[in-house]
DNA sequence: TCTGGGGTCCTAGGACCC
DNA sequence: TCTGGGGTCCTAGGACCC
């Protein structure tokens, strides 16, 4: 514990759909929903103009529909957030060499260790910077906790929200926890929070009287000790900046359940190719192989077996994965496959090269090129699982894959960014029914107008997003309104920001026009991302999904 | 239109070894 | 030819987080 706060925890508010809204000037100040928008698909992201109708992250795409009916509804576009995520921890890698990343828009920042004076006034000034830095940077807002644990400077950030700074001192802790709900603690999810609530505690504050004995017997050790600490404001965990990988896998969930053998062979193949993509891209290799089940009823089990050393060779998986499959009876019905990799080892391509020879398996060596080969000829799909961050949507991308290889009409995917020869650039409204509706607006532009083409208008290509801030300093970002800080009485820089998370679903919406009049420079490479939807011919009703359905 | 995808950590039983 | 007691590895499942 710290006698300073100077942990902080920086929140980006509802990134991913913040993103899509600064770089579509249409959909600011709109209920924005950002998901997976197959028959399967669930929220991601939804606006803060979403929230107000209940949506929020994980809620079925089906129910989203029914609660905000005229929402814009957008795939995500990971390649754009981790561009957007790499500028905003640029910016927290300023402040401390101890940064640790939790996702593309949340991380911990160890002010001490980045020379920051360990009290309050100094810290805050830090994190009202950072604030307007990460804005003028992004046109986007965040929230920031300060304290004096990470424990605290997560749930501060969370009382801040959204586009706030919130500061618990130290000291404050445990009067502060009390009334809260155990649900605020990290790792105090709906199981243990209803193993609690049979034994009559519901609060903070009641772990604590419940004592560490009974804590340990409800719970077991590991989990009872760390909650008895937690609850009474007791966490020592240091801030860590790099943490290697322990596994990597990958999964999809199908449209439609399978239940042809063959089919999902031939799926879990792929499955395992893009894991090794995935391992190989990250220089690493594994020795224990993992398959995932999930069957038409949610039931899910796995399957593994540990080699005798750490492969990263396609066919070993592969190999693997359909032998663990053998085990598994699929008749019923596959809703979901997956492939793992754990027991990681660092592998350099020189060892690669040594095993190879060593092996001196002729065999082995071409099988490894063909199959990195296989990988290229997926194109944007590849580009895709190569990456750190899951594939988006709820649907498997062999059909679109496979739709481009024949030829077939391309797909326009809502959200997604295009170029046409006349009008410039734009994004994908809506398709179906042989046509595509285009918005033509940017980060930088005035709301734009929508028209609409045939799916194969042979001016119509697809193109990569445009940066959200195109600026060099200049008049960037528009200069924000004073900080709205929270709870905090009284002008001097002390307590502050006691006031209980309430998270009222109907706070203002994230303030923050970026800058306009920004002509929409130059390219940047988002990896083309297909996730598909809707299963090749004849899907359901004929029709693809329609994003923003608002008028203009 | 019920329930994504990528992770981490913990537990518990059995095998195996000393 | 009644079984003590670790320690470690492997496997499977589950809770949790973003």
């Amino acid at each position: 514990m710290r006698s300073a706060p100077t942990i902080l925890h920086l929140d980006m508010d509802a990134f991913y759909a913040a993103v899509e809204q600064a770089a579509k000037p249409s959909l600011r100040g709109k209920p924005v929903i950002v998901g997976g928008l197959g028959p399967r698909g669930v929220v991601a992201t939804a606006s803060y103009e979403a929230r107000r109708f209940g949506v929020h992250s994980a809620m079925p795409m089906g129910q989203a529909r029914r609660l905000c009916p005229n929402a814009a509804y957008l795939i995500p576009r990971f390649g754009l957030y981790r561009q957007v995520s790499d500028v905003v921890m640029g910016l927290l890698q300023e402040l401390s060499p101890l940064v640790e990343p939790l996702s593309l828009d949340e991380a911990f920042v160890d002010l001490e260790a980045g020379g920051t004076p360990a009290d309050t006034a100094a810290v805050r000034e830090v994190a009202h910077r950072l604030r307007a830095d990460i804005r003028a940077a992004t046109g986007l807002s965040g929230s920031v906790g300060l304290a004096g644990s990470k424990l605290l400077a997560k749930i501060a950030s969370e009382d801040a929200k959204p586009d706030g700074l919130v500061v618990i001192e130290p000291g404050t802790e445990r009067d502060l926890l009390a009334p809260l709900s155990v649900r605020i603690l990290p790792g105090i999810g709906p199981a243990t929070a209803e193993t609690l609530r049979r034994a009559g505690i519901t609060t903070v504050g009641e772990t604590v009287e419940a004592g560490e004995d009974e804590l340990l017997r409800l719970l077991g050790k590991a989990h009872g000790s760390a909650l008895y600490a937690m609850a009474n404001g007791v966490d020592e965990r240091p801030v860590v900046a790099e943490r290697d990988a322990k596994s990597v896998s990958v999964e999809d969930t199908f449209d439609v359940d399978l239940t042809d053998r063959t089919r999902v062979q031939t799926e879990l193949d792929r499955l395992a190719e893009r894991c090794v993509q995935r391992l190989r891209a990250a220089g690493r290799s594994g020795r224990t192989v993992v398959i995932k089940v999930r069957s038409y009823d949610f039931s899910t089990l796995t399957r593994s077996e540990t080699l005798r050393g750490p492969t990263d060779d396609p066919a070993v998986v592969r190999e693997a994965a359909a032998r663990l499959l053998d085990s598994v009876d699929t008749t019923a019905g596959v809703r979901l496959l997956g492939v793992g990799v754990s027991g990681l080892a660092d592998f350099t391509q020189e060892d690669l090269f040594a095993q190879a020879a060593e092996a001196a398996g002729a065999a082995e060596v071409a099988e490894a090129a063909e199959a990195s080969d296989a990988g290229e000829a997926g194109a944007g799909e590849t580009a895709t699982a190569a990456g750190a961050e899951p594939a988006p949507g709820g649907t498997a991308a062999p059909h679109q894959a496979a739709a481009e290889r024949t030829g077939a009409p391309r797909r326009w995917l809502p959200g997604s960014d295009v170029l046409h020869a006349v009008h410039g650039p734009g994004w994908v409204q809506g398709s179906g029914i042989g046509r595509v509706t285009v918005r033509f607006e940017g980060p930088g532009s005035a709301p734009g107008r929508v028209r609409t083409f045939a799916v194969d208008d042979p001016d119509l290509s697809s193109t990569d997003p445009p940066p959200l801030v195109t600026t060099a300093a200049g008049e960037g970002a528009p200069p924000r309104a004073e900080e709205p800080v929270r709870g905090g009485a009284g002008p001097d820089h002390t307590a502050d920001g006691e006031s209980p998370a309430g998270e009222s679903p109907a706070g203002q919406p994230p303030a923050g026009e970026p800058p306009a009049g920004q002509p929409p420079a130059g390219r940047s490479s988002e990896p083309a991302m297909r996730p598909n939807s809707g299963s090749g011919a004849g899907g359901p009703g004929g029709s693809e999904p329609v994003a923003g359905t608002s008028r203009p």
